[in-house]
RNA sequence: CGGGGCGUAGCGCAGUUUGGCAGCGCACUUGGUUUGGGACCAAGGGGUCGCCGGUUCAAAUCCGGCCGCCCCGACCA
């Protein structure tokens, strides 16, 4: 049986929704059913492929617009650019194209008639951004190039999960065009930490930013740096990234701009990306044997009422209820359910498992007392509370929520990052605890395919500006120059 | 691509060994009683048993082929 990092004590109330696996048994399982049952997606007819459902694509929505208010406060503008891409555009990049070809999907016939030029579906835009940039950019004055596109992408993937790893899946790509190299480089590490903020900020997950090694960057770049996120089982999670990719493209796509010194130069390029993995981080990071807890600034209902009816008191209480919702609305996002089909407990579990911060429960003995009941999603915690004060109490008590899923998250990541320059151990560790590993590296490539071939665990990040602790190499004991996190990942 | 498992109602499964009326739980529909942690009673609806072929009086069940999905590995921004 194979150990993992990090359960919490299984509750003792034993009231859990019985579809969902406990965490403790199969995490796979129970990723899996909190999808499903929280209504997030559904299997499509394609293998890989799934319809992203109501309650996950809000979730998307959310995500979508604190990034994309992040972009335009940085100077960005969105666009679109075509699903397909000509075949010949795509193979321009040497290493791009080799990192690509075994997952796009072709197109190869137009109605009936065989394409002359085969087309594939586009793994990312590079290719067939850059043939438009050349186009668009001809002086200095054209620059910079500051845009982003949101869309969706295809890889034919063979392994697949939701969210997490899809033959389709939803993005923004970034794709901008600087003078000089420098302003490149500022940009690439500017949208790095707009990702590391916002997913902080947003989903209250606590991520470590740093750079890909040569084998993990993405084709084509010159660097890739990236956003690195630590799940509750204790692998890891590529957040987002975020390249600077040197002249590369430019210079296979020619774009080139006539410099304020007279001289044609290429551009400098950057590209940055963040998906509906994101999702899948925000499950595996917040959620819970009951299933999701969404994170306050990111739900689409950050209160459920439930009102308690019975059959002397059924109309004082639905009239109570529906007043609260109205004096709550614009306060803060609440939804009343009010359906009479459905037991109160059977509502307490179906919100539950869906993630709703809070439940504010009012029943006959409530109206008497002039109070309501307050449960948090994320610890449990039950309180009773006098009505007049909800309008007050519950934006702050929505605040200290996401607080405390920030710093429960973060507890977790810091209980679960270890370090040391004992490779047997670290060994041990990856195979038993997981987590993050800091550890001090020589920089060889070789040294990084052992550990995989060893651990199954990758480097997920080179930090930055941090001079090694431990002199030498944890894998080959020679000179180490980096200093960097392992981990298993997804 | 390699190893293992599975395919029967929307979902989860039993039935396959030993061929003989297509079953169970949940969900769904209708009516009634209920409602403070997945309520109860009654009556209903729902099937190309993955697909194609073979054996047989008779196939979910036996035989052959094919397809698909899941898990583990390999590969992988």
């Amino acid at each position: 049986m194979e150990q993992k990092a990090g359960y919490e004590k299984p509750d003792q109330e034993k009231e859990f929704v019985k579809e969902i696996t406990p965490r403790s048994v199969d995490f796979s399982q129970w990723y899996i059913d909190v999808v499903l049952k929280a209504k997030m997606m559904d299997y499509a007819p394609i293998k890989g492929f799934m319809a992203i459902r109501p309650s996950g694509y809000a979730l998307w929505e959310k995500i979508q617009e604190q990034m994309d208010r992040r972009f335009k406060e940085t100077g960005h503008q969105n666009a679109y650019f075509p699903l397909f891409i000509p075949h010949e555009l795509l193979e321009k990049e040497a290493e791009h194209v080799e990192g690509f070809s075994p997952e796009v999907a072709w197109v190869t016939k137009g109605g009936d008639e065989i394409l002359s030029e085969p087309l594939v579906v586009r793994p990312t835009s590079e290719a067939i951004i850059c043939d438009f940039y050349s186009r668009w950019v001809q002086s200095w004055r054209d620059l910079p190039v500051l845009i982003n596109q949101w869309c969706n992408v295809v890889r034919w993937e063979k392994s697949t999960r939701p969210f997490l790893r899809t033959s389709e899946f939803l993005w923004q790509e970034g794709h901008t065009c600087h003078r000089t190299e420098e302003e490149a480089e500022e940009e690439a590490l500017k949208m790095l930490e707009v990702y590391r903020e916002c997913i902080e900020t947003e989903l209250a997950i606590p991520a470590v930013v740093g750079r890909k090694t040569e084998r993990e960057k993405f084709a084509g770049a010159l660097r890739t740096y990236t956003v690195e996120a630590l799940m509750s089982d204790g692998r890891g999670l590529q957040a987002g990234t975020s390249h600077n990719l040197g002249q590369h493209f430019a210079k296979v796509f020619d774009i080139t701009f006539l410099d304020k010194d007279d001289q044609l130069k290429h551009v400098w390029q950057t590209s940055w990306g963040v998906s509906t993995r994101l999702i899948g981080a925000l499950i595996m990071v917040h959620g819970d044997d009951r299933g999701l807890i969404i994170p306050p600034r990111l739900a689409t209902f950050q209160a459920v009422i439930v009102p308690i009816l019975t059959k002397k008191d059924r109309k004082r209480v639905l009239e109570s209820v529906q007043e609260l919702a109205d004096q709550l609305q614009g306060n803060i996002r609440v939804k009343l359910d009010d359906r009479e089909e459905y037991s109160p407990g059977w509502k307490f579990n179906d919100w539950e498992m869906r993630g709703v911060p809070l439940r504010i429960e009012i029943g006959p003995k409530d109206l008497d007392r002039g109070q309501v009941v307050l449960v948090r999603r994320d610890s449990g915690e039950k309180f009773f509370v006098p009505r007049e004060e909800l309008p007050t109490l519950l934006p702050g008590l929505l605040d200290q929520i996401q607080d405390d899923m920030l710093k429960k998250a973060l507890e977790f990541r810091e209980a679960n990052t270890r370090s040391g320059s004992d490779y047997a151990e670290f060994k041990q560790i990856m195979e038993e605890k997981r987590g993050f590993y800091m550890a001090s590296w020589c920089g060889d490539a070789a040294c990084e395919e052992k550990v995989k071939d060893d651990t199954k665990a990758t480097i997920r990040c080179i930090l930055f500006d941090q001079q090694p602790a431990d002199e030498n190499c944890l894998v080959c004991d020679k000179k180490a120059k980096e200093v960097v996190y392992f981990a298993r990942a997804y």
